[in-house]
DNA sequence: CGTGATTTTGGGAACGGTTTCATAAATATT
DNA sequence: AATATTTATGAAACCGTTCCCAAAATCACG
């Protein structure tokens, strides 16, 4: 079984080179000098015989993989495949390559990825949000260079890249605040989420600086979820509250709404205006189209990626904190 | 840097559970039958020390990697990631981890990430769709244990993981046909791609089975994504043939064809009915929510797994063909 | 041109496992 | 009970690199 690949070594790059094999390793990782001539020869052999360095044993002897662990949450989640490809792209031209391991937001699944990446001695690894304490995360961090994505752990300085998500609910908020509406209700994600809570915050500080008294029966958590969206608006109606806007913490779960909204025979934005949060890549495509707070989720991926890199190779590097962008669109109008 | 980890090997086990190190290799790979009193210390020794065999070690005398590379095309397209969230499901549990590679739909690019796969001395590979011709899939099915997802080579028989578009497609014209409409449209995907070939086909064959003549103003070509529904729209309504309802070659480019109707004022589906193709997440919430047709897609993405997996160990294992299923919802309706 | 300092180079010991092989022990056979 | 066979074990070779160290070659300089 795949018999025919890996068969010319170092060795036999030396013999044909007229060299040693130490002589080859150097040229090869350009660790010290060698004479012009045979640093010729040696490449044109490399050519010659199309030779590839056996990734494993180089791993072995120099103590490192030349791989990144990623550790994704529910791949397959719009948002999060954005930061993903980020991700990639990132490290596109670096050396090292991603091995992947899920965690789907369960924490005991989490732990057992996490094992897994660390046992295959991954040289570096980026986690993604996730239910994992900090505590941990930073234990781990002791271990192995680490850079986490989408999440901000106080402790690791330098080592998140994150977004503002205070300052874009807050945006959000002003947003719909400034258009006439008063009664905005905040459609949150689980709340267990540092994002959920952030953006809630962001939510309330801006109807406080607006003067407005908050009212939680305006508040609803969901779970980040479509059909958590379409849930709310009917718990909204049956506590009989009256709402002009809804704020969503997340796209997916605008689209939830909006649908629950259309069954109603609600309109939007005439008589509910929506901002959701995120601009997923369909988003400008609803009905009507969704004015949402973008954030860089792709830039974020590749800023991870990045960051851990230049980390590897001792480099510096400073990690800005992301700020969201209000993309206004159809979705929300001027109140009365 | 990552200094911490990795001290222990097996020669500290072998110590400790006063056998050699052979020993120690044999009751953690099961090779050959030990001694229960030996296997038991050793097993101690291993739980004591909390000791994980050196991946790059052990892959190298093995001469295998336990890492199987997977060949994405833009990651963070809704349909490929659920795709890539099967792999991911049907890889754990088995010993072998995910290298990713994106291809980007990009000739060159694909080599390239072949190329970077395959010096990683991946034990299998993992290829998505992708430009790079059957052709040179072949070669490389030689070398390496692989399977294609999304996409059939007729020359590699029980390595292909593919839905049958052209029935898919038939089943979707089909129902709109049976629907009363007959001025029905297709938008197809990128006419490059096999996939979007074979729905085009599946359609064209509904039509003249239901007695129609084929009118090629009736079919527009797009590229899977949204802004190529929009696209399409203008196109139609520029043409000036009439019609009732369209066929679109992706969920995506349903949004966009939804969205352009929408701003036409062109009432979904009381003037004109919509039918997808994929059934992504959010098509269950759109406004209204798509009729379309459903590939397996993570059960796609699982199988492909799960067959490689099966290869590497020589297990037999019988790829099925899969099959669409149609997903009526509120996007399309009787005509007249 | 000889000598010491410096640069290149090759030999060989790691790296941490697996696997072959020979041997000792246990078991089966007659 | 003696011998043949099988089974369990450890020693050592090997996988393909990197890298330390010492030898060889080159250079600088009096």
């Amino acid at each position: 079984m795949a018999a025919t690949r890996q068969n010319i070594t170092i060795k036999d790059i030396a013999r044909r080179a007229k060299v040693s094999k130490s002589t080859v390793s150097r040229v090869l990782n350009g660790t010290t000098a060698v004479a012009e001539e045979k640093k010729t020869a040696v490449l044109q052999a490399v050519a010659d015989l199309n030779y590839q360095p056996n990734v494993m044993a180089r791993g072995l002897a120099a103590g490192q993989s030349l791989t990144v662990g990623v550790l994704t949450q529910n791949i397959s989640s719009p948002y999060n495949d954005a930061v993903l490809l980020g991700v990639l792209q990132g490290l596109r031209g670096s050396d090292y390559s991603p091995i992947f391991a899920d965690g789907s937001w369960i924490l005991e699944q989490e732990e057992q990825a996490i094992q897994t990446l660390v046992a295959r001695q991954v040289d570096g690894l980026i986690v993604f949000g996730g239910e994992t304490p900090d505590e941990t995360i930073c234990d781990l961090a002791r271990q192995v260079p680490l850079v986490v994505a989408g999440r901000n752990i106080a402790k690791l300085p330098n080592q998140c890249v994150y977004v503002n998500n205070f300052a874009g609910a807050y945006q959000a908020t002003q947003y719909l605040l400034e258009l006439g509406h008063e009664r905005v209700v905040h459609l949150t994600g689980k709340l267990s989420h540092v994002d959920a809570q952030e953006r809630l915050r962001g939510y309330r500080q801006a109807m406080i600086d607006h003067g407005l008294s908050l009212d939680e029966e305006l508040v609803v958590e969901g779970n980040f979820q479509e059909q958590s969206g379409v849930l709310a608006v009917e718990t909204l109606l049956l506590r009989g509250r009256p709402f002009t806007a809804i704020f969503a913490g997340s796209d997916q779960m605008a689209y939830g709404v909006r649908l629950a909204l259309y069954r109603r025979g609600i309109r939007v934005p005439a008589e509910v205006s929506i901002v959701g949060f995120d601009d997923l890549g369909s988003s400008a495509y609803t009905t009507p189209p969704l004015t949402t707070v973008r954030q860089p989720a792709v830039k974020i991926g590749q800023t991870a990626a990045e960051a851990l890199v230049a980390m590897l190779k001792n480099e510096p590097y400073i990690i800005p904190v992301f700020q969201t962008e209000l993309i206004v669109r159809e979705s929300a109008m001027r109140y009365r």
